[in-house]
DNA sequence: TTAAACAGGACTAAAATAGTCCTTATTTTT
DNA sequence: AAAAATAAGGACTATTTTAGTCCTGTTTAA
């Protein structure tokens, strides 16, 4: 299903909604309830996100997180990377080792370019970008998009 | 880590097998020899790509599994699906619904869209493409994939 | 000093994935 | 007709990953 984690997904809602209201310092709490997501999970998100340097945090009373960059900086790829570590669709792309496969495969290189594709339109699209509201043509746009997923089962 | 699982990979590589040597009837146990992946492993995912009408099969005696079509019309995109389900980084992509998120989360439209582009990126690499040795910088596919996402709203 | 907040990490439970195996159906060969 | 080779379908198990929770310590404002 190439499917992100629930913690990125999470991750993404958060960061939206800190992006909403960039510049101020939100508690872990705050964003809880705003979110609607358990506390102890978005704590943990916020500290993996902290760690990747996407947030900045601050201790004690009247402490928090804030974004470490402007919304149109932090791109969806980063956001991917921190909770989920490199993007790779398959073992091979991730290291130049060989795979165990006996005969060497010889899709390797392939696979490289492919991931670095997907890399490529991950890195293009910002969180800017995803608290927008969707384009104009939103009934068009709909119909557009489903139809290549469901062609796949004719 | 957006990670194929590892059956998906390994279907890749059995089906880039069949292809370099495409119109010959392989059995399971051929394939799994010259994989090196074990037989009852080959033997599951072979039957994933009978259903998904990737493969066809021929049973009995010199029985054995083809290509269903050229390797030009079997995209990376249907191998996946066929394997994985239809490709949705998030849940939300896959059904109008909403999801449980309080506020509604609002970049869900984006979503669609960022899925869009990928499963594009994957449509547009066949596995004629992926038996080939590693293209070259003119090489169709890399070009029509590396579509910033973020024009479209521009 | 106390309360509010983050940091780090350990732990548990649940779910997904990978892998194996058994039984049945079909076809060719002897 | 029997035997051998092969795929089909499904059940089952083990392993790994993921999600989620909780505890203890540290920092800072009031």
């Amino acid at each position: 299903m190439l499917r992100l984690s629930k913690l990125t997904d999470y991750a993404t809602v958060i960061l939206s909604f800190m992006a909403s209201d960039s510049g101020t310092i939100h508690a872990a709490m705050e964003i809880a309830s705003a979110t609607g997501i358990a506390l102890p999970t978005v704590s943990k998100i916020l500290k993996q996100l902290v760690n990747a340097n996407l947030l900045m945090s601050t201790r004690g009373a009247k402490g928090g997180y804030t974004l470490a960059r402007t919304p149109d900086k932090i791109s969806l790829a980063t956001m991917i990377t921190a909770l989920e570590g490199p993007i790779a669709l398959t073992e091979c792309s991730i290291s130049q080792q060989a795979c165990g496969q006996a005969t060497g495969c010889g899709i390797r290189g392939n696979w490289h370019l492919i991931n670095q594709t997907i890399h490529n339109a991950l890195e293009s699209v910002t969180l800017a970008d995803m608290i927008r509201p969707i384009p104009a043509k939103d009934a068009a746009w709909k119909q557009e998009t489903l139809i290549p997923i469901a062609s796949l089962y004719r």
